[in-house]
DNA sequence: TATGATTCCATTTTT
DNA sequence: TGGAATCATA
């Protein structure tokens, strides 16, 4: 057995493992990636395991180029052979290899969850059922369950109304997908499932193919991709899966714990690794996240430990409201900064996004940059979503979803009436709308004008279809689209901000599709439509300077120097719904949520609560959250007022109330300088009194471009530019570091 | 067909 | 409370 350098004996235990079943529960922070990385090195670099008969199957697109990434570097050359990629990437390049075994068109478009939504809807409206009793969002929601479970529509089990009509949609939405030759999210991995459970053919050709299979985050997978890895490797029984069931946060998502903590009882011959050694967080961070999540009864025994250093107390801040938290936690941040933490060092983590605000606008008082991971996606902006419907239409007319977001967009007076004798006279007929279209102009029970104008729309569409036929790409089918629907003429006539925010975004969109083109193998319209369904927006670069605003789900795989996390109060967090049900697996779930939020931290976590809280404009007397009881009050440091009364309920009464000090000038923390000392800096009591000076005397005359300045962490650099303004920004770059962004008030003259 | 009024609703969201 | 979505009305 060759020894990797770097890695510790349990790593290398499973990095060398080959044959055989494997569970690796990793905790955060333990080394993870490299392990799977290191697997796959050797599996191809020692074992000669052909790189095209591994598959590694990761949760984000994100996390698929990073593992790409760090093996081509590790094994030059094989990276581009691997199948690396997500489930549903995976699925839908198997199900276009493999179309015909698996019963799908070659030609599938991918619908999102609107797509779906939309379709669920009309089909709904067809069927002419009650939207008040049975909101599509719910139907959709569950054929969405039904598909992670591995269900059909006949298979659906439940007698209540929702249940029945859920399933009777469920089955004519298969059939109208089919239709329209189109695949939802959970279609992708169902359809493949389904296929092997049918044809053996396909399931032998896949078993065979993949010799070797990976699969990260096991935690977060849900019946039907069990069933998929299982069916895969029910052959060469090569399955290696990783995960930590304390991570588990989606269980609401179909995941299901049970996979990765019974993968034993499954594979009866499984290696168990377990990586407990932490290499991430400070002692003090960690106790204070196996505190937490250590009350759970149901998870694997483990304890993550350190080498790390003690590292500071976690500070616990109490506030009256959420204004106040927003402005303490605003004021902690000036203070990192100070400290030498660079902004990107800095994240601020909260239970749902509805908490942002506050922060963003206090943010924005105090002249911070900063960025709000999530919100809404790129490709979901109405534009963006247009010029795709018709990018998508010219693949597959008979997309109905597609055709009707643009049949009248921009307008072209084929309104509500006609639209709907169109989409009747399909389901007439049973085909898809496009087909409809085509005979229309011969449908009496349209007017002559409407028959013109859908005559028009038709071949305004099929001309669209020649130019890719002829071999157009995407970027020139996007132009051409843009201008000769009249879609750019109409935003640039409207001449308002959003309309110019628009048009920016289409140049950006196909400005992707000119990169694509150039960058990408195929460079095909249907291959740059896949690309985008299943991309989100946590792919796109995020460089500059800025703190960072995120949910505790998205922020789950990212580490941070200094984190936040606020609201920490009952009912905020742990999150309770207006209906009082006490599920105690949603209180785990809550629990492992809170022990990834503070397991992102490196070395500073700071938890606040707040007494009063505005929710949905009633006020709320906040109790603080059961987790801060729960921390060993040695760990902590607790700033502020205490909280109204101790949380009450089934847990263990701590050693007595916390006491709070004074928050006075310090909510970052009394003594930050007992952490290590190489940031430098101190976050001194009272080093935000420099701050209000500072904005007062802008130093902006004593910055010029070309001059030398010293910054606590990046050292010495040379000013670019300095932008005007209160407080003047300065741009320097460091040597080594890069272009920095930076308040005048943290430089000094070098 | 476009706008303003009204009503409804409200965790988390890897694809 | 605030936003999105739907409805009513010119």
């Amino acid at each position: 057995m060759t020894t990797d350098p770097g890695l510790n004996p349990r790593q290398a235990q499973a990095a060398h493992h080959v044959e055989g079943p494997l569970v690796v529960f990793a905790g955060a922070g333990s080394g993870k990636t490299r392990v799977i990385t290191h697997r796959v090195a050797h599996l191809v670099g020692t074992c000669g395991v052909k790189p095209w008969r591994i598959l590694a199957v990761t949760f984000t697109n994100k996390a698929a180029a990073e593992m790409r990434e760090r093996l081509s570097a590790l094994v030059p050359g094989a990276a581009a052979d691997l199948w690396v990629g997500t489930f549903h990437a995976t699925c839908a390049r198997l199900l276009r290899r493999y179309h015909e075994e698996a019963g799908v068109r070659r030609d599938f478009v991918i619908y999102d969850d609107t797509d779906q939504k939309a379709m669920v809807t009309r089909l709904m409206r067809e069927l002419k059922l009650d939207e008040r009793r049975f909101p599509p969002k719910q139907v959709a929601a569950r054929i969405n369950r039904a598909k992670q479970e591995g269900l059909g529509p006949t298979e659906v089990e439940g007698d209540d109304p929702l249940s029945r009509v859920s399933r009777d949609v469920y089955g004519h939405y298969q059939v109208k997908m089919d239709a329209c030759g189109a695949l939802d999210f959970g279609d992708l991995i169902y359809r493949v499932v389904r296929g092997m459970r049918d044809n053996p053919e396909l399931q032998r050709a896949l078993q065979e193919r993949f010799e070797f299979v990976l699969v990260d985050e096991f935690q977060d997978t849900n019946h039907v991709q069990f069933e998929l890895v299982a069916r895969v490797c029910a052959r060469h029984h090569n399955l290696c899966v990783v995960g930590d069931d304390d991570q588990s946060i989606y269980r609401w998502r179909g995941a299901d714990r049970r996979n990765i903590l019974d993968f034993r009882h499954h594979f009866s011959d499984a290696t168990i690794v377990k990586l407990e050694q932490n290499y991430r967080s400070t002692q003090r961070i960690l106790s204070v996240a196996n505190a937490v999540v250590q009350r759970n009864v149901d998870r694997e025994p483990k304890r993550l430990w350190t080498d790390n250093e003690e590292g500071t107390p976690v500070t616990i801040v109490s506030c009256s409201d959420e204004r106040d938290e927003a402005q303490v936690l605003v004021k902690a941040m000036g203070m990192m900064l100070e400290a030498g933490y660079a902004r990107n060092d800095v994240a601020l983590l909260y239970r749902i996004h509805a908490q942002s605000r506050v922060f963003e606008e206090a943010l924005r008082f105090a002249n911070l940059p900063y960025r709000v991971v999530g919100g809404l996606r790129f490709y979901d902006r109405a534009e963006i979503k247009d010029l795709l419907a018709y990018l998508r239409l010219l693949q597959n007319p008979d997309d109905d979803v597609s055709l009707l977001r643009v049949i009248n967009t921009p307008p072209r007076g084929i309104g509500k009436t006609t639209a709907t004798r169109l989409l009747e006279a399909a389901a007439r007929a049973g085909t898809s709308v496009w087909s409809a279209l085509a005979v229309a102009a011969d449908d009496p029970s349209h007017g002559p004008a409407a028959r013109k104008k859908l005559g028009l729309f038709r071949e305004l569409v099929a001309g669209f279809m020649a130019e890719l036929e002829g071999g157009a790409g995407p970027a020139t089918l996007a132009q051409t689209v843009l201008s000769e629907t009249g879609y750019l003429e109409v935003l640039q006539e409207e001449d308002s901000v959003e309309a110019d925010a628009r048009l920016e975004n289409l140049k950006e969109a196909v400005g992707s599709m000119i990169e694509f083109e150039r960058d990408s193998e195929e460079g095909t319209l249907s291959a740059f439509l896949e690309l985008v369904t299943l991309q989100t927006d946590a792919d796109r670069v995020d460089d500059d300077d800025a703190i960072t605003l995120m949910t505790i789900h998205a922020a789950k795989g990212l580490e941070f120097p200094v984190v936040m996390v606020a609201g920490l109060e009952e009912q905020m967090f742990p999150r309770r719904g207006v209906a009082e049900d006490d599920d105690p697996e949603e209180l785990e779930e809550e629990r492992r949520l809170a022990y990834v939020a503070f397991t992102r931290a490196q070395e500073r976590l700071l938890l606040s609560h707040a007494q009063v809280r505005r929710v949905y404009g009633e006020l709320r007397f906040q109790t603080r959250s059961r987790f801060i009881d729960e921390i060993p009050s040695d760990e902590a440091h607790f700033v502020g007022q205490p909280s109204t009364a101790p949380a009450t309920g089934s847990y263990r009464a701590r050693q007595g109330p916390p006491t709070y000090t004074d928050r006075g000038a310090d909510p970052a923390g009394r003594d930050a300088n007992r952490f290590g000392g190489h940031r430098g800096g101190s976050v001194a009591g009272d080093s935000y009194v420099d701050r209000s000076e500072a904005a007062d005397h802008p130093e902006g005359e004593e910055i010029y471009q070309g001059m030398r300045v010293r910054h606590r962490k990046f050292g010495v650099g040379s000013v670019q530019s300095v932008s005007e303004g209160l407080p003047p920004r300065v741009t320097v770059l460091f040597p080594g570091v890069g272009n920095k962004q930076i308040l005048s008030r943290f430089l000094e003259p070098a």
